[in-house]
RNA sequence: GGGCCCGUAGCUCAGCUUGGUAGAGCGGCGGGCUUUUAACCCGUAGGUCCCGGGUUCAAAUCCCGGCGGGCCCGCCA
């Protein structure tokens, strides 16, 4: 309401003309955090605080205040007949909204609540908007929840706590891989030329060499690089964009750790992925079972060690009642148009059966972790294929909570193979799939000079996110997402 | 891309079926109240009823077309 606005901009305005600062610069009672102050309350000391005015109670001769800060809420009175310019102060200057700095004296309520008796008060930041709904409440409607998110967090202390999450995964993720010995390092984001995943790129134009580029769409094949040019065991979180659709489980730009280590295949990617998330549940939420909306109910998700382990014919036998080794082909091309599968480049068999796998078996019961492992070979060109059967890959994915969290390979590292594969993928460019895996020359040459055996993995952090908050969609996990 | 739903005060929503020219609660503002905590009581301001067109004496309401948004399905991590 822009009565409103006009109403507190008129205070700011005589606030001014009396000389009092309503953005000074620092605080004058030194404050103290809440979180010591509600900690270890001593009733009857001195304490300085500062934080937001989320709620104001008036009593005629004593106010109630709760001043907000750093996610935490405390309270405050301000008795007329004890302090009677902070109170005249406060009913004329001080709105909804601002932050301030009180010092006072710490006491119980007749409700036993610990406040803090006002004696000295300071208007540190004027707001000129009253919050649109109390604190402590939820704001409804997804379109401001998500485009004013600093609203949704500043009133919700549940859309803060959801958020904590991410990023303690993101700092427990980094002290476990530090722990595990390996180094954190940063690779480009702007590409000539992507890969490393199967997506549709962003493009972009870089003017300095009239040429498009790309933004990353993984970090594989730079962290690789690192592997060939002898560090051994190297990790990186960051910023990966994929051109596709936003819904409850994609957003555009999303948050991946990778990881690679020499001398190592895609058994020992699994023990980590394993111990990485326990590490997690235990670190973040402190417990290892957690729950999580999957469809309309509510699943209970033990992320204990160990995961289940399949393979991915033995799912398809255990949930699809189906034996795809044994299936022909045309066969397999009845159940893709009987599920209404289409292949873009053409029939491939391996890659029809990890289409099928997603629509038979997928979201719909993978809901405990488990790691489905050796898929098709010709689906995974990065991975190598596998020690006892040429026509599967060392690759798995881990599965919770239906959504796909991990993935990762014993990697390729025969250069011949590699160009082999990626010859293979342009073929099917050209007859139509966009997401086939583009040539990488300057990969193969790298591969050229020698990769030790590798074992390499990729977990999407803002689903590990949304699995120990127990929230169903992306969009709470991630601060800024993208909106339509 | 397909389907379903929504758009009215700062927020949450009623009013729409049966057309008569805009309402409530919360919030804001003003007043009252000295132990409240979704405080309470009294008063008051606040609206392009998403936009455009049509029907009608008359449209928030009925019809058509846009725009914006949400959810589900398909595809992708």
């Amino acid at each position: 309401m822009s009565g409103e606005v006009e109403h507190r901009k008129r205070v700011r305005e005589e606030l001014i003309s009396k000389n009092i600062n309503p953005y000074p610069h620092k605080p004058l009672y030194q404050p103290a955090s809440l979180r010591s102050v509600l900690d270890s309350p001593v009733e009857g000391a001195e304490v300085a605080v500062a934080g937001r005015v989320a709620a104001v109670r008036r009593h005629g001769g004593l106010v109630f205040l709760d001043i907000v800060d750093d996610g935490l809420r405390i309270q405050a009175s301000i008795d007329k007949s004890k302090a009677g310019d902070v109170f005249e102060f406060f009913g004329k200057y001080v709105d909804l909204g601002d932050f301030v700095n009180v010092k006072g004296v710490l006491y119980r309520t007749r409700r036993g609540e610990l406040t803090v008796d006002v004696r000295g008060l300071q208007l540190l930041a004027k707001s000129l908007r009253a919050p649109p709904v109390k604190y402590g409440h939820r704001l409804l409607d997804p379109e401001v929840r998500y485009r004013k998110r600093y609203l949704d967090m500043m009133l919700t202390p549940d859309v803060r706590r959801v958020l904590e999450v991410k990023f303690k995964v993101l700092e427990e993720t980094r002290r476990f891989m530090w722990g595990k010995g390996f180094v954190e390092v940063e690779t480009p984001v702007l590409q000539p030329i992507y890969g490393g995943a199967e997506a549709r790129p962003f493009k972009t134009h870089v003017w300095a060499l009239n040429t498009e580029w790309y933004l990353r769409i993984s970090l594989e094949l730079h962290l690789k690089r690192f592997i060939i040019g002898g560090f051994n065991k190297v990790f990186e979180i960051g910023k990966v964009f994929r051109n596709e659709d936003i819904d409850a489980q994609h957003n555009p730009e999303f948050t991946m750790l990778e990881a690679y280590q020499a001398y190592a295949d895609y058994n020992d990617m699994m023990d980590l992925t394993e111990e990485l998330i326990s590490h997690l549940a235990e670190k973040v939420v402190g417990r290892n079972v957690v729950e999580v909306p999957v469809g309309d109910v509510k699943e209970r998700i033990d992320l204990s060690r160990p995961f289940k382990r399949m393979t991915m014919y033995e799912a398809f036998k255990e949930y699809a009642g189906v034996d795809v080794e044994k299936l022909g082909d045309d066969e397999i091309r009845d159940l893709l148009a009987k599920n209404a599968i289409s292949l873009a480049g053409g029939y491939d068999r391996g890659r029809a059966i990890v289409k099928l796998f997603d629509k038979l078996v997928g979201r719909k019961y993978l809901v405990q972790p488990v790691f489905i492992t050796d898929y098709p070979r010709s689906s995974s060109p990065l991975a190598k294929p596998h020690r006892y059967n040429p026509d599967l890959a060392e690759r798995f994915e881990l599965f919770i909570a239906g959504m796909e969290i991990a993935n990762a390979y014993t990697e390729l590292n025969d250069p011949v193979l590699q160009a082999e594969y990626f010859r293979a993928e342009e073929e099917r460019r050209k007859r139509g799939d966009e997401e086939a895996h583009p040539f990488d020359w300057d990969f193969v040459e790298a591969l050229e000079y020698g990769m030790p055996p590798t074992g390499g993995l990729g977990v999407g952090l803002d689903r590990v996110s949304m699995v120990l908050a127990g929230v169903s969609s992306i969009k709470e996990v991630i601060p800024f997402p993208m909106m339509k």
